[in-house]
RNA sequence: GGCGCUUUAGCUCAGUCGGUAGAGCAGUGGACUGAAAAUCCACGUGUCCCCAGUUCGAUUCUGGGAGGCGCCA
């Protein structure tokens, strides 16, 4: 299931994987096992970031079990990579027990890097050239990339300087991983119900406003404050997150505390949009407006598709 | 009430020595293969507050009016 922030992927989860139990139930299906929740969401994997992502509450992860919600620390490295590992992993465990896993998703390159569109080549990310290129101009990177990869230099845009370093790390590694294949595993790609929520862009404003006066006033910048205090890098990964992002600026002074919920509202809208960029070329089998549950016939011929 | 400043894009403001205007932000669309809540690209017609005057032509100059801000009463 995916949709962009705050269009209800966790509730409607919940209420999809207590649906799917009962219905299970009652038809008789074999096995004692639940849904269970897989988050796909690059922010809620690393704890202590709760406010600011959106992590379903601890009631919310007790009615349903979920996984890949904080499963890593600010100083730990994560990436795609690691996602698609770790849910690989969870389905594993959930299908062992006989359990039905919903992956619920908002970040579109680990819902890619999850079903099917494996990357395709084995290239880990090198920290070391990394440090190294980022002292580079974005001119002194095209260059390099021209004589390794000219190609793939004419798909980068001449300012994307993430993309191009990354390229260069690609084509500068040892041809083993360069062209190595991924090891497949054996349940993937799996045969899915793919639901995607779609809502006006009006009522999506709407709700990301409310979502984001609802976590001030829970206490982003308290929350924000005491990781930092408690000697989280400002420059970690998560830090860099909607919300986390301006709140630690705000704290730093950039800008007065009265600007703080609407530059957060403004990166929140202009995330959701890019989500929704991303989410429109997606397939899905159904799709939802917010709040809306599948009929028990859309669940059931969902079951016959799994 | 008097004086000064001000009124231009959704917002903050440039600018036009008189030839109907452009930045930042916001917004919209797009890209995305181990940073992805990251990174990057594209997109700018709006009674230039209103009325009158001067002028071939006024958003620009002049006069009047209205709103806002400031100072003095």
């Amino acid at each position: 299931m995916f949709g962009p922030s705050a269009s209800g992927k966790s509730n409607l989860a919940i209420r999809l994987a207590q649906a799917i139990d009962s219905l299970r139930g009652r038809l008789g299906y074999p096995g004692p096992g639940v849904c269970q929740i897989v988050s796909c969401d690059s922010v809620a994997v690393y704890r202590g970031f709760d406010i600011g992502s959106a992590k379903p509450t601890v009631i919310e992860q007790q009615a349903v079990p979920h996984h890949l919600i904080d499963v890593v620390e600010w100083s730990q490295d994560f990436d795609a990579e690691c996602y698609r590992l770790s849910t690989y992993q969870a389905m594993e465990a959930i299908w062992e027990a006989q359990g039905i896993p919903i992956l619920v998703g908002g970040t579109g390159l680990y819902l890619r890097a999850v079903l099917g569109d494996r990357f395709d080549h084995a290239v880990p990310k090198n920290p070391l050239l990394r440090a190294q290129l980022q002292a580079c101009s974005l001119k002194e990177l095209a260059e390099r990339l021209e004589t390794l990869n000219p190609v793939r230099l004419r798909q980068i845009h001449a300012n994307d300087r993430v993309r191009l370093m990354r390229a260069i790390e690609i084509a500068t590694a040892p041809v083993e991983e360069r062209f190595k294949e991924q090891p497949r595993e054996t349940r993937f790609p799996a045969p899915s119900w793919t639901i995607g929520l779609e809502l006006p862009r009006s009522l999506l404003h709407e709700r990301l406003a409310a979502r984001t006066r609802t976590m001030l006033k829970e206490g982003l910048v308290e929350e924000v404050s005491n990781l930092l205090s408690r000697g989280v890098d400002p420059g970690c990964k998560p830090m860099g997150s909607i919300g986390y992002r301006q709140t630690r600026e705000m704290l730093a002074g950039d800008f007065p505390r009265g600007e703080l919920e609407g530059r957060i509202l403004a990166a929140s809208r202009q995330f959701a949009k890019r989500q929704c960029t991303w989410f429109k070329k997606l397939p899905r089998d159904i799709t939802l407006g917010c709040g809306e549950l599948p009929t028990e016939e859309q669940i059931q011929a969902g079951l016959g598709m799994i």
